[in-house]
DNA sequence: AGCAATTCCCGAGCAAGCAC
DNA sequence: GTGCTTGCTCGGGAATTGCT
C-alpha cells in the first residue's frame, strides 16, 4: 500500500489487485459489465474488502461537482410535524441515494442565512417546510433547485410545491360540524404568518360565511399548549353566546 | 524580505485509445 | 469487439518559483 497510515485509497485497491485505478472506479461503481472481466472484477471487489476500501466521498463529491446532499430548512424544531417531514424527506432521498441536512433556520421564518460558507458547492438542492420562497435567497442563490413544503405556489417562482388539500379539508370539518348542528364556532388559529394557516383561516371564513345562521369567531395563540389553552379560555369567558365547537 | 504568480497535489470518474 | 489503461479533469489549499 502507498501510504499505510491514511486508509487506502481507489489506487489501493487496484495495486492490490493487479489492475489499474480506472479499473476499480467501473467495479466499485457497477460500470464494468462490457468492459471488466467477470474474474477481474471479483478480483477487485475481494481486494476492496481486503483493505475495507472506502471510497473518499470529498475526493468523489470535487470530481463530481454534486454531493448527493440535499438542505431541509424549517423554521423551528419545537413542533413535532417537522419531526415528520424530515423523516420523510430523509427515507425519500435514500431510496434515490441523497442524504438530507436539517436546518431549522435561527430566524424562524423569516430570510435564512446560508448554513454553509457556500450552500451551492455543498448542497444538490434544498427542501423548505413553511417558508416562503424569498426567505432562501441567501442560501439557494440562483441555482439550487427549490422544492417547497406548505408554501404559497403564486409566490415561489422557479421552485416546485408540494401542499396540503386545504380546501377539501377545510370542507370536510365544517361539513361534519354543521352536520352535527354547530352554528358557532371558534377557530383556534396559530399566531403564525404561515402560508398554510392564512389559506386555512380563509377557506373556513369563505365556507362558513356562505352559510346562513353561522357565526365564525378567532382567537390566535402560539404554537403551545399553554398559549392555546390561555386564547381559548379568553375566547369562552367573553361576554356573548359561547361557541359550542372549537376548531383548533 | 515580501509579494504575486504558478505549479502541484489530493481521489475518483470518464472519454479516448491501445493491445489482442 | 473485448478488456483494459492512459491521461485528463474537478476546487482549493499548500508548496514552489519568479520578480521587485
Amino acid at each position: 500500500m502507498a501510504r499505510s497510515s491514511t486508509r487506502p485509497t481507489s489506487r489501493d485497491v487496484a495495486h492490490a489487485a493487479g489492475v489499474s485505478q480506472a479499473a476499480v472506479s467501473l467495479v466499485l461503481g457497477d460500470k464494468w459489465r462490457g468492459r471488466v472481466s467477470e474474474a477481474t472484477a471479483e478480483r477487485v471487489r475481494e481486494a476492496a474488502r481486503a483493505l475495507d476500501y472506502r471510497p473518499n466521498l470529498a475526493a468523489r463529491n470535487l470530481r463530481l461537482g454534486r454531493t448527493r446532499t440535499v438542505l431541509l430548512v424549517v423554521p423551528a424544531l419545537t413542533t413535532e410535524f417537522f419531526a415528520g417531514v424530515y423523516t420523510g424527506a430523509a427515507r425519500v432521498a435514500a431510496q434515490h441515494g441523497f442524504g438530507v441536512v436539517l436546518y431549522p433556520s435561527p430566524e424562524g421564518i423569516g430570510p435564512a442565512r446560508d448554513p454553509f460558507a457556500s450552500a451551492q458547492a455543498a448542497l444538490d438542492g434544498v427542501l423548505a417546510s413553511s417558508m416562503a420562497a424569498d426567505a432562501l435567497t441567501a442560501i439557494r442563490g440562483d441555482r439550487l433547485p427549490l422544492v417547497m413544503l406548505d408554501s404559497d405556489p403564486t409566490a415561489s417562482p422557479g421552485a416546485a410545491t408540494v401542499n396540503l388539500d386545504i380546501a377539501d379539508g377545510i370542507r370536510q370539518v365544517t361539513d361534519h360540524l354543521l352536520g352535527l348542528g354547530h352554528r358557532r364556532i371558534l377557530h383556534l388559529a396559530a399566531d403564525v404568518p404561515s402560508w398554510t394557516f392564512e389559506a386555512r383561516a380563509r377557506e373556513l371564513t369563505t365556507r362558513l360565511t356562505t352559510t346562513p345562521g353561522t357565526q365564525l369567531s378567532t382567537a390566535r395563540a402560539p404554537i403551545s399548549i399553554e398559549g392555546a389553552r390561555t386564547a381559548t379560555e379568553a375566547a369562552l369567558t367573553t361576554p356573548g353566546p359561547r361557541p359550542t365547537a372549537i376548531l383548533c
